[in-house]
DNA sequence: CTTAAACCTTGACGTTGCGTGAAGGTCAAG
DNA sequence: CTTGACCTTCACGCAACGTCAAGGTTTAAG
């Protein structure tokens, strides 16, 4: 029995496209080409093209398929468990990717009974969590793999003592640093108080300290609006100078 | 503070590139152009931008993310909750996947024992499976949802003996086939036994006879050269003989 | 025998989210 | 003035086809 095109696509149940395509690819060419041009497939393509829709219904690219069926040494059971582990990679990231949305509609649907200030107060974690991860990677490869992993538990899991400690110690920052600025020497002494005070707050947030990322987080209260503005409420000009405070301390 | 697409994309961990396709397709627009054609970016942008990764970062499409940042009705958890539903339904499609590529696994490394006649078992299972699956959605219109899920279920909890009656019906089929077809009459009472018979070893795979399915069947065994090398096994030509007299025995 | 329907062919663009040059203008530093 | 690091606008490439478009072939019908 001999198949166009057409009639083959019917037989497997894909479109003629399909079939030009996996013979411009070369992954299944007709068995020959009559005076018309036409594509004729026989026996061999059919059987062939069963293997390649097997394959293709396990979501395994065409590339890979052709290269098992090419390639006789190339088993298709070892090929296949290849595939599965790359299926189960996708599901592991599919499931965290899920979790994640999960957090961000609880988040996004509390944040609509939220003042202001605890507006800010979500967002500024954001924003540490961002440059911790940003900076976990090289902390990881000084002080090795596990030592940032429990960071997000240990924000989650803070007592409401640990919080309203944390809250005071970010007002003494911003009354320290208000006496500290109109010294106006970032490497006095009321400064690198302020910078001290500052590592405490943010030993609350982050459970591996490092100095890298202290003087990145300042940094980035620097280049982001919203920060400048936030510490600036202190005095104008208190985000830079706290930059400059923290530069001096982590030396 | 300002940004050429560079300091932006530094700061947001995004190539310049990025940054230039975002404009193009109108997702992010800078502040202003600069006299030298610079794209400037703004604290406005810088915002927007932060939104934009965040959705991204959930694997919202960047056409959907342009929807939600641009209406401000439309709102931002109703389309998180929707996009988890997206999620979800791709999960459940990899699970189906890999619980398939497991099956085939299991599948082709028992193929390895097998004999070529049992290798043939698998194959015709399958392909009745498949146009069983064809023809189910229209049995699946005529007779209703629920008639034919349970299909696979039945071939695999078929027990020992049931499988043994099927061989037993095959064999019948044969041996009937061949006396029916030395008469050459696919209307007479042994062909239409025959088919009657084909009819009964078929009911042990498909939960639902349907006449047009039954068919169909019939013309695969015609349209496919291994079938009619199977069938044809008995004597040549059986195939189409039996198609006929299916044919005849359904109307 | 002609004509229309139903095939077939080869381009070639669109899809998604950029990566990766290429070719050329701009700007600050040495 | 030159060098190097920026910036710009094309434009191709990726996976796996869908979808016209323009034109040749075959087949059944009138």
């Amino acid at each position: 029995m001999e198949y166009t095109v057409q009639t083959l696509g019917q037989l497997a149940g894909i479109s003629t496209r399909t079939l030009r395509y996996y013979d411009e690819i070369g992954l299944l060419k007709p068995a020959r080409i009559n005076s018309s041009g036409y594509r004729i497939y026989g026996a061999t393509e059919v059987n062939r093209l069963q293997q390649i829709l097997f394959y293709r219904e396990l979501d395994v690219s065409l590339d890979t398929i052709k290269a098992i069926l090419n390639s006789p040494t190339f088993d298709g059971a070892t090929a296949l468990k290849q595939h599965r582990e790359k299926l189960l990679e996708k599901r592991a990231k599919l499931d965290t990717l899920i979790n994640n949305v999960d957090k961000s509609i609880e988040h996004t649907e509390s944040k609509a009974n939220m003042t202001d200030k605890e507006k800010f107060e979500g967002f500024k974690q954001k924003l540490i969590d961002d440059n911790e991860e940003k900076y976990g990677k090289e902390i990881r490869k000084k002080y090795g793999e596990n030592a940032v992993s429990s960071s997000n538990a240990k924000v989650k899991n803070m007592t409401e003592e640990q919080y309203a400690e944390v809250q005071k110690l970010e007002e003494q920052l911003f009354t320290n640093l208000k006496v500290a600025m109109k010294t106006g020497d970032p490497a006095g002494e009321l400064a690198q108080k302020a910078a001290d005070y500052h590592k405490q707050w943010l030993c609350f947030y982050w459970d591996q300290y490092s100095k890298e990322a202290h003087a990145g987080l300042a940094e980035m209260y620097v280049a982001d609006e919203r920060f400048t503005a936030y510490y600036d409420k202190v005095h104008p000009g208190a985000t830079k100078f706290l930059r400059d405070a923290i530069v001096i301390y982590i030396k």
